[in-house]
DNA sequence: GTTGAAACCGGTTGTCT
DNA sequence: AGACAACCGGTTTCAAC
């Protein structure tokens, strides 16, 4: 018998082609019943309802949530930012994440490479709201070193869904 | 009797407190049943019916999506892409947005005031499958002069949720 | 993986307040 | 506009193939 550690195949199961399949419609979709996916890819619903639970189960399917449309609740401006810290400090990283996982003005907040250490995509009203969330909130962090706001003019794309193939 | 251009209310009409506890709800779990948002808000199902049906039709409500977890589906690697174009050329903006459209390794692709011309989100498999993005698909565009990329090391926080308060 | 059936539950609608 | 109740349709589970 093989030693545990090579006895466990199904904890890195990966979805197989029809799985992907249902995955690309409910990222497109989460209102599609299990009738229509069925119907769509050729199965019964007996199989598709097994295969979406399981990749629920596993964790392929993080949640289901509904997009509202900015512009029409008066969030109209989006910001990315660049933004530098205080290396100086020690718990200057554990500060920003922190604070930052708490404003609701930041939807995305990412370490990155390169000559400033966070990307940050910022929704508001407008451009006083971004001065007042510029000068309140982020400046006002003890860790942040630098800051550059890059204004979106025009959104050409915005989807959840990735690639699955 | 006012002239029509004074009279559409409805057509500027706003979600009301309520409505806004709804799509709070929603924002967070598309799954909640109508029954859980109602007792939720104190509020039987008939309304809560209603104000979401009002809402979808309105265009608050954008759509319903599953987010997938990209690692477990291999694709691990994210990137920001900051892109300058080639101003000489006339149609550079319409080729670039076009084919950016297209490419399903960008989730987002935004028009930005600064010293470059476009911000995008990719994700991708992996350093090696980013090689390939760029070589041959974005630096390929003629339309492209520059591009400057930013690879995620640790993702602080990812919502689609925006401020509804 | 398919079919069919049965129980259940939520969405939907009409009526009443 | 909200509450209540009845109906309908989809989900979920099961058995048998």
């Amino acid at each position: 018998m093989l030693p545990q550690v090579f006895d466990n195949k199904k904890n890195y199961m990966q979805p197989d082609a029809t799985d992907k399949k249902i995955l690309e419609l409910l990222q497109q979709n989460a209102q599609l019943t299990i009738k229509e996916i069925a119907s769509r890819i050729n199965l019964s619903v007996t199989p598709v309802h097994e295969r979406i639970r399981k990749m629920e189960r596993e964790g392929f399917i993080d949640r289901y949530v509904c997009l509202l449309n900015r512009r029409k609740l008066g969030k109209s401006l989006l910001v990315y930012c660049h933004v530098t810290l205080d290396k100086q400090r020690k718990e200057s990283f554990e500060d920003f994440n922190q604070a930052v996982t708490g404003m609701q003005e930041v939807l995305e907040c990412s370490v990155v490479s390169g000559n400033f250490d966070y990307m940050l995509k910022v929704v508001v009203e407008d451009a006083e709201a971004y001065n007042q969330f510029y000068q309140l909130k982020l400046s006002a962090l003890k860790s942040v070193l630098h800051i550059s706001s890059y204004f979106v003019i025009s959104e050409i794309k915005y989807t959840t869904g990735i690639p699955v193939r």
